[in-house]
DNA sequence: TAGATTGTTAATCGATTAACAATC
DNA sequence: TAGATTGTTAATCGATTAACAATC
């Protein structure tokens, strides 16, 4: 195990991997091994063996790996053995549909907060939650403990929430807004634009 | 000007570039430096000036890039100066809200049909869209031309609705669904996967 | 002209892969 | 035991960056 720094590109494999393991439980597969991954995931097997080399040992020569085990490690080193609670911020058809998505919560995060900004919205329910007016991010994510957030708002309001939710303590942040945003560092960021992937195949096409 | 092969690294960030550019160009920002745009998105100066002169000579010494012209190769380059037609299927709660975003229009896409399986969803409309039966898939995509399709379905359903479409000609695939599929080479895919995105910030948190 | 910035080369850095001893 | 597969090392491959001549 080298305990030094992992790099990113590993760290944002892992997922992957995950999901994958935990289908293979479920379909009650409960021995992997890294070629048997790497065909599933098109990813080499010497690549797999090495980025979970960087965590520690997993597997057992001439075996391969125990799903079931494999699987629990990861959660664990992704830090998702329990259930993140997360703020969701902008409650338009992005944001509702956001709250509405049932695969968060097998994926250890839950929906803990929606807010806006529109007063037409404020006090309604969504997906069975209260939507609060955005000035109360500050107090909620304190109570609740929250440090991630899903942006859903307008391009246009995205930087500004952004400073907010880095003024209130979020350290992740989930950007739905087709627009590049920047944080300080310590502050991580996720985009999701359907756009830019499809634009990314038409090259090819 | 290199006219190998261009890395799919570098055919990545392009849309990136390409986002950042379309929103200077609406700022009324005519010129843009590789540094300027390189502080803006995070990358170095030195790799955008790379990434791009994979294909041409865009800027002038001295001054940079002309915003609007840089933005209009970028599309040229991945050929979406018209609008992409694309098959959408899946008509829940997920694909329901993919029919109603509104950021594929701008950035050269459209919704050119909706296809379900459930008797009770074929025939209603959705975005102004009527949902077909997937039986018609065969039919639709050749006749409106289409090359591009959106998975929204059942995880369980993935792979068989993926395999339907590699047999109708789809070469590009955007997947929402929480599973790894696998297609014949040339038929590039792209993931959606919320979850993912979250437990890659978790384990720094 | 002086200052700024490109496009490109060469050097550096980092990631992937091949190979294999260890061992289940 | 024989066969299979891990974890790890070293080699390879590819991507990023630094530097600078060209030139606007």
């Amino acid at each position: 195990m080298e305990s030094n720094k992992v790099p990113d590109i590993v760290v944002g494999r892992l997922p992957i991997y995950l999901r994958a393991l935990t289908y293979l439980a479920e379909e009650g597969q409960s021995v992997v091994s890294s070629q048997d991954l790497g065909k599933r995931l098109g990813i080499s097997s010497a690549q797999i063996r090495k980025d979970l080399s960087h965590f520690g040992e997993f597997g057992k020569q001439g075996t391969g790996y125990e799903v079931g085990y494999l699987r629990d490690q990861l959660k664990r080193i992704l830090r998702i053995e329990g259930r993140w609670p997360v703020a969701l911020i902008g409650c338009g058809a992005l944001g509702t549909a956001v709250a509405y998505y049932q695969g968060f919560a097998p994926k250890g995060f839950e929906i803990a907060a929606v807010f806006d900004n529109d007063p037409g919205k404020i006090g309604q329910r969504v997906s069975d939650k209260p939507v609060m007016d955005v000035a109360e991010l500050p107090r909620v994510v304190r109570e609740k403990n929250i440090r991630i957030a899903i942006v859903a708002v307008p391009s246009t309001a995205a930087q500004r929430i952004v400073n907010t939710l880095v003024d209130c303590g979020i350290k992740g942040i989930l950007n739905y807004a087709p627009i590049n945003i920047s944080v300080p560092p310590g502050v991580q960021v996720q985009y999701i634009d359907p756009a830019v992937h499809l634009q990314r195949m038409t090259y090819y096409l």
